[in-house]
DNA sequence: GGTTGCACTGCACCTAGTTGCATAGCACCC
DNA sequence: GGGTGCTATGCAACTAGGTGCAGTGCAACC
């Protein structure tokens, strides 16, 4: 689930601590990812190990020190390439962390995978299409059977057309409104 | 992910082997639900164990023999029960597997547990269109960060959009077009 | 005659993620 | 004085699922 990526967005949005990471998995990022705080300090441990975080121990009165953990360089660089690189298996949730994400890399390159993943969706709605027109060419007096694997069919279509227009979506906002040149590529 | 069920849907649609169910699970069923031949392998033999299907070694000349897994009586009674049974966490795949299996259980049930989901979907879109009107009242000059952080809030509401609209396509057909009595109710 | 591919089963190992529990201090309520 | 609940970390055990590998036998291709 690339939950170590969705962690390095989190915290180069903010800093923060095993546990208060887990509160915004609950909540904001959580929406549509879930993570445990077991699976989370797992995780972090193993980015402290490799050398994408950097940890500080923060003493704190009436409670518990806590640990807070800050992207390092390494981090950011390894973002940056997560960001870039093109991912067929993608589902909705890493590609809505890296539209997240994008302003921490190259949003050129997330626009591009997007683009890719749109194409894809395109292609899976329209064989979903036809294979309702083949089976289901009057859908009207369906029922039992027959009318449930119509209908599964019809949820398929749905969720791909709605993702369809929300990559669209995506790319008209992006081509809008680019983000505005860092200082790196003004240089 | 209930796999087991999946399986007993697929199993009470056309009895067959692992291999074969391996193979349904790739087209059909696969399109929204992914399974490895090891994985159904396992669960089938825990199912047998669980005494859900009756297992039949049918030899074939020019190829390996097989093991034709055909669902139990108790196996039926269990899909009943899982149909029918309310469960909060379950996922459009979950669902699509459940309405899919109507017919082998109380399609009325699955009708008021899809009913149930609606809701809950149609309470995340309301709270997803009030964050979006809170911290986005006037996204049109957006750009970046707060860009991004946007357009993933849209990829939530689309979403929600889009399973509720199921729902209700579900909901109305189920409606319009209910099951015919079984001989059962008839008595 | 050798390679490739398909049908069919299964073992062994690995990773990701969940659940239950433990610890520890403080705050607040009754 | 005791229970509950929050902040904060972490271990141990378990489940689900994926990957890699292996064997068997036939058919079809070149």
């Amino acid at each position: 689930m690339a939950l170590e990526h969705a962690i390095l967005v989190s915290l180069s949005e903010r800093a923060g601590s095993g546990y208060e990471l887990a509160r915004r998995f609950e909540k904001s990022i959580g929406l549509f990812w879930s993570a445990t705080h077991q699976q989370i300090y797992r995780v972090l441990k193993r980015m402290e190990e490799a050398g994408w975080v950097a940890v500080e121990t923060v003493a704190q009165d009436g409670r518990p020190a806590k640990k807070v953990h800050t992207v390092s360089e390494t981090g950011r660089a390894e973002l940056r390439r997560w960001l870039a690189e093109p991912d067929a298996s993608a589902g909705p949730q890493e590609l809505a962390v890296k539209l997240r994400g994008a302003s921490f890399g190259d949003e050129q390159a997330v626009a591009e995978e997007l683009s890719r993943h749109r194409r894809a969706h395109a292609e899976r709605l329209d064989a979903y299409r036809q294979i309702e027109k083949r089976d289901f060419p009057s859908p009207a007096g369906l029922h039992g059977r027959a009318l449930h694997q119509y209908l599964v069919l019809r949820g398929g279509i749905r969720a791909e057309e709605g993702q369809v227009e929300w990559f669209d979506e995506v790319l008209t906002a992006l081509r809008t409104n680019p983000a505005p040149p860092t200082e790196k590529d003004a240089r």
